[in-house]
Formats: C-alpha cells, structure tokens, sequence
DNA sequence: TAGGCCATGTAACCGGTTACATGATTAG
DNA sequence: CTAATCATGTAACCGGTTACATGGCCTA
C-alpha cells in the first residue's frame, strides 16, 4: 500500500486538491492507511495523471495559488479495484507507548503515569473524530468508523481499569533510579 | 522509535544474538513497536557495540557460523531510558483491510468475504500469540500482552458481530462489476 | 506584526527493505 | 532430495520525510 493507492481511494470518494488529500490522511478518515507528506502526494498525482488514472482542472482564485482538483477516472477506478483486491498485506500497530509500559519496571512512576495520560487523551481525541466520522458518513466509511471506535473504546476501559498495576511496577519516585532494573 | 532502540529493548530483558532479535521482533513479543530486517539489524548492533552500549561474546559452535551474543551496558540502559522518557511518538495503526472495508460497495461480495476471513484468522494467530506470552511472562511484559490481547478480541467480536452490515453493501457476485460505483 | 492557514512544488537526505553471498544441519 | 532453520553480513535501491522556496489572506 502507498501513497498512490491511498490518492486514488480519496478520490474515489470526491474530488480533491493535493492540500486537501494530506489533510485527510494525517488528520481525518483517510489516517488509517498510509502517511503522507506533500512530498509524496503531489508527484503521486502527477504520476498518477500521466498515467491516465486521474483528471485536474485548475480553479484560478483571486489573491490565492490556484487549486488544483483532481478526479478519478474510470482507469483509475479500475487500478484501485485492482489494488484493494490483489493486496494481501497484514494491518500493523505500532506502538512507542507498549514499549514504555513494557519497560515500566525500568522507569520512574512519573514518566510512566504521564505516558498513560498522554495516551488516554490522543484516544479520547481519536474517538470524537471517529465518532463524527460514524454519524455524518454512511456504507463503508461508516462501518470502519464505527469498528474503530470499538477499539478504542476497548483499549481505553484497559487502560483505565488496569492503569494501576503497571504503575505499581515503576520505580519509586525516592529510589534510585534503575535500582529495579537489575533484577 | 527506531531499530537502534529496539534492539536495546529486547537486550535489557536478556541477551540475544541479532538472528534471534530479528525473530523476536518479527514473530514475537516484540513485534508492536519497529518492523526489521537483516539488513537494518546487523549494522545497528555494530554501531551500537562501537558506541559502547551493548557488549558482544563470540560463541563458536562446530559446524555452524560462530554465535555473535550481545549484552546491554550500564551506558545502554541508560540511553534506553532516555529514548524512553523521551519521545512522545503517538502509536499508529495501519489497516489495509480496513481500506478494503472502506470500499466495500466497489468489491465483488465473495471477495469481501475472504478478506475478512482472512483478517479474522491473523486476529486468532495473534491472540494465540499473545496467550502465551501473558502466561509465560510477568510485569510489563505481561501487561502488554493482556492489553494486546483485550484489543484483538474487542476487533475479533466486533467483525463477527457486524461483518454481514459489511458484507451487504458489496457488489453482488452477478451484477456488472463496478454497477454501483457510480451512484 | 507574528503566526497560522491556504496552496503548490522540488531536492537532498535517510532509514529502512530486498537481494545477494555463504554454508552447515536437520526435518519431511 | 528439498526445504526450512540456523547464522552473519553487505550493497543497491526506494519510498518516503524534511527542509526549502514562494506568497497572499486572516486572525490574535
């Protein structure tokens, strides 16, 4: 999966400007697939226009860089068919945060409560834009809202039920640090 | 969060040759924080032992390349710590299934259907993964997996739950492919 | 008047992967 | 006899990020 497989899924669902492309994959629905940067998507949409998989119009604005609005066409349809039925590659989750907690017994309680917080309040944000995802979309878009929501919700009950024995693990406030690292 | 790190993680809980940290970190308990190969591991252990924070013993055994095991340092632990306390990296959670699911009403019904045929067993792999490593394991290792394992269930009731929502909005298997895309 | 948002694009860089090189042992 | 497992390491490549270049409008 790559940028350009993630440009023609947006447009699969509307039209869309390279600047509005990057802000759904990093802020809005479309974050669940790839990240992107500008330095990727936009010579992905030059690539995917020459390749015939896209059309642009450009929308000249007073006082503003001219936008430039992409749409997919029937190839490029086509290709992300192709694409969505052919891959097999396996979701990933990746998490700095387990890392911390699979190290609490080397890190001060401190730490490791805010590291809990931080990660509470980044679900609670993730939820209320899965959560206005769910109610204003509809079919697919809908659904995978609504199953992301049922992991969140999942992840936040542990952490906030089980919050207590991994910050019983960490190393006390007064005690040296690392002294429970040894054994 | 990088393959320098991780290989400091998997040191701190026990000495290991980079064959086995590549192992652990694709098949086993550490396989949720970086993905790495070979090729990123190798050169990471030896800059990590030229800069002082791993040690390494040669193990020479008849009749197979000698064993290259590596130790943590005091220096290591700490630099870990600091790795640990801190970045602030936020966890990610990439679905290329869920990018299918998104599109359902694009695919051929039968398709869909393997697809989440398919992300439910690798859910069950994992969650047998994770299994044993709560009861072979304790303190923040262990934590990790009852958390891990709290998740995939949450996503495993969810997609039994609701795949057939999912399932109906695909395109059935005798119509024109791509029919309803265009409403 | 400083910073953020809109809006597009390029070039250098970099952290990783893939493929290659080597080779014995063991299980099917 | 074949494939997998053990075991280490290098070099080419590549998909992405970061930083840069440009510039007007709007808000605090």
């Amino acid at each position: 999966m790559n940028v350009r497989t993630l440009c023609l899924a947006i447009l699969q669902h509307g039209d869309a400007t390279g600047y509005e492309i990057k802000k759904m994959s990093v802020e809005g629905e479309y974050s669940y697939f790839v990240d992107a940067s500008f330095g990727s998507i936009y010579p992905a949409l030059a690539r995917l226009e020459a390749d015939g998989l896209v059309t642009v119009r450009e929308e000249t604005q007073p006082g503003k860089p001219a936008r430039k609005i992409y749409s997919i066409t029937d190839a490029g349809r086509e290709a992300l068919i192709g694409e969505l039925t052919g891959q097999t590659d396996p979701d990933i989750f990746r998490s700095p945060f387990l890392l911390v907690a699979m190290n609490a017994e080397l890190l001060p309680r401190e730490h490791l409560v805010k590291a809990i917080d931080a990660r509470l309040a980044d679900l609670q944000r993730e939820m209320e834009l899965l959560g206005s995802i769910a109610s204003s979309r509809s079919g697919g878009t809908e659904w995978i809202a609504r199953y992301g929501m049922n992991c969140m919700t999942a992840s936040h009950d542990f952490l906030t039920a089980y919050r207590d024995q991994l910050e019983c693990l960490a190393v006390d406030a007064d005690a040296q640090p690392g002294e429970r690292a040894a054994g």
